[in-house]
RNA sequence: CCCGACUGCCGGGCGCCACGUUUUCGAUCCUCGAAAACGUGGCGUAGAGGAAAGUCCGGACUCCACAAGGCGACGGUGCCGGGUAACGCCCGGCCGGGGCAACCCGAGGGAAAGCGCCACAGAAAUCAGACCGCCGGUUUCGACCGGUAAGGGUGAAACGGUGGGGUAAGAGCCCACCGCGGGCCUGGCAACAGGCUCGGCACGGCAAGCCCCACCGGGAGCAAUGCCGAAUAGGGACCCCGCACGGGCCGCCUUGGCCCGGGGUCCGGGUAGGCAGCUAAAGGUGCCCAGCAAUGGACACCACAGAGGAAUGGCCAUCGCCGGGCCCCGCCCGGUACAGAAUCCGGCUUACAGGCCAUCCGCGCGU
């Protein structure tokens, strides 16, 4: 009972920040290596993987995220949860600070992705977004 | 049997509605209508487990293979009866073992069909026999011959056991009881149990080594399978352009034509992707009837996750529960199991904090 280790945000355009930009999930197999061939960013709770998409490439939703964790992170219970409290940093932080034609992969780390505190956790983002944004 | 309660904010799935954008189609001419996709908003709605787990059995379903029957091979199951769609599961019983008991445990068919094996120890391990010993005889006093299987020792197991008679010493040699085997009777559907009688005992264990007997069994699996199907590349048919450059063919040259070439339309295969399969199920709840029970049946009511890189959530507050500490009115700190549906059911196995209900046995105390 194994699910594939990652999963996909549905469409969340609804955010506070000024420019909202539309979010997709990432979905293919393909994505993930693709975006796995990116800039990263190692932060405590997660690490993100960031990658302009190609002018040959959709651009429909401007941002695509998609949330990696593999068996390292835990037993499935752990693993869902780890995914869900990524999702939910995204949805909160990627709408005002991602960059239109971006996918972005996050990947969870064993235990600290579960027990971070959550604030900590959306200031990492920002961050780890700066980083890559500008390296 | 249950799988903490509740509050707030913000999300995701599905359905419906409204608005906007784009595309397509139809009316038509400056607009209207329909459908689809995307976006935004509103309303409604459902929302993980007893094991969803391991994937160990049994089915449903799908595709592939396949005349029927017999024999054989291979794999599985294995006391008896019942239950079931089926099972290696469940219920009831039998036998053996354990326990004062309630109850628990047992791969539990066949070893007089055959083969094989039985380590170490021991004289000897299944078919013959005897190491010490005991008894009798002989004796050169070392031992030898004969009888014996009671006693000693070894072993998981030693050719029935206990007691008595008997004897040179012994022995089912004889007797009683027990055990074992055959036959008959009784009870039971049966496994089996009980009784009577005969036999002086012939027949050690392992079938979880091979084997024999009985019964069962095609293969692969929802990433099954069916349908739709873009871009790009390639294939086919037809039409058009052009014989202008290059190549080939109609033997060669001229003319002419064809193919490779360019453009268009259509067709089929197929990839990405999408849709179906996908949840009404041997379904759930209540109650009654039959049955010791597993289970079967009748009636009434209910609609109860269907995702698809995969929703069923994130964050905070309060209370509950558990552990620890303190100045033991109360407060503080830490923890709150095992674990996440993936086509669906029936089982088995494994993991697991805490709690609830019922029944039985033993012990202690009270009466």
């Amino acid at each position: 009972m194994t699910a594939p280790v990652a999963t996909a945000a549905g469409p969340t355009a609804q955010a506070a920040a000024a420019p909202a930009l539309s979010i997709g999930g990432l979905k293919t197999r393909a994505g993930f290596l693709r975006a796995a061939k990116g800039r990263r960013q190692a932060m405590p709770g997660f690490i993100l993987q960031a990658r302009r998409r190609g002018a040959d490439e959709p651009h429909v939703p401007a941002i695509r995220v998609g949330f990696t964790c593999s068996r390292k992170v835990g037993n499935a219970v752990r693993r869902n949860r780890a995914k869900r409290r990524l999702r939910e940093v995204a949805r909160l932080v990627l709408p005002g600070e991602g960059r239109a034609g971006w996918d972005y992969v996050l990947i969870g780390r064993a235990g600290v992705t579960a027990t971070r505190e959550f604030g900590q956790m959306q200031t990492d983002l920002r961050a780890a977004l700066a980083r890559v944004h500008g390296a």
